[in-house]
DNA sequence: CTGTTCCCATCGTCTATCGATGGATGGTAA
DNA sequence: TTACCATCCATCGATAGACGATGGGAACAG
């Protein structure tokens, strides 16, 4: 029967958020960023490659990541992104607003 | 001058739990859910009506709640919505999701 | 009778996530 | 060497969900 699913992987809206706090640690090729999302959350956030480039891909145009090319670690050709002084200040921005609304949801939930 | 303001007035994906949890409080028409959320979260979220019906929609659809025609208390024409048995377990199981979702965010936005 | 508030609802747009897919490269094991 | 697998890049098409604009109708206050 099942039909189940795998219920929820990312909170729409959000992905810009975690993408820029995790290039905060440093620059970071995307599979990188998307195995440490995986890891520091301990597997409940998992974003796929097809989220992520669209959202890199965004996020360079609004100047808020810069990208280079370089070696990783297993000197396989890798695309670095890094935080601009202009995405730290997007960060600083979007963490407020998501810790905002999502406190207002708990209002919600709780209410008598 | 530029009032400007609302960026953001809803997290995507959140509508129809906070739905289900306002209707817990007992049947409630259109209006007044939307009304209740904006009270009961400062303002913070702002549902418009275009997001509101639709979702309403669908809940309905899912067997989630249930709709029944009655009078408001101005004597006006109004559509009272009501949390079916299903739509309870349903809430549950979301709220639950949402949590640890978020819970694994602020992870993500709290590591070193 | 006119305007305002209350209450319903849809259409079209836009943004964003995701599944599927494709390709290149380097390490490793047979 | 050859095969294979893991890493790493990226796009396309489908789908879903939120929102602005818009429309209507019924009660009540002025």
């Amino acid at each position: 029967m099942g039909t189940d699913k795998p219920p929820a992987e990312l909170l729409p809206g959000t992905l810009d958020l975690l993408i820029l706090r995790t290039l905060l640690v440093g620059p970071m090729h995307g599979y990188g960023i998307a195995a440490r999302l995986k890891l520091v959350s301990e597997d409940v956030l998992q974003v796929g490659e097809s989220s992520l480039y669209p959202a890199l891909q965004r996020l360079l145009l609004k100047g808020w990541v810069r990208a280079e090319w370089g070696a990783s670690e297993n000197k396989r050709r890798a695309r670095y992104y890094e935080l601009t002084a202009a995405g730290k200040r997007q960060l600083a921005a979007e963490r407020e607003e998501f810790a905002r609304i999502v406190a207002a949801i708990w209002k919600v939930l709780d209410m008598a």
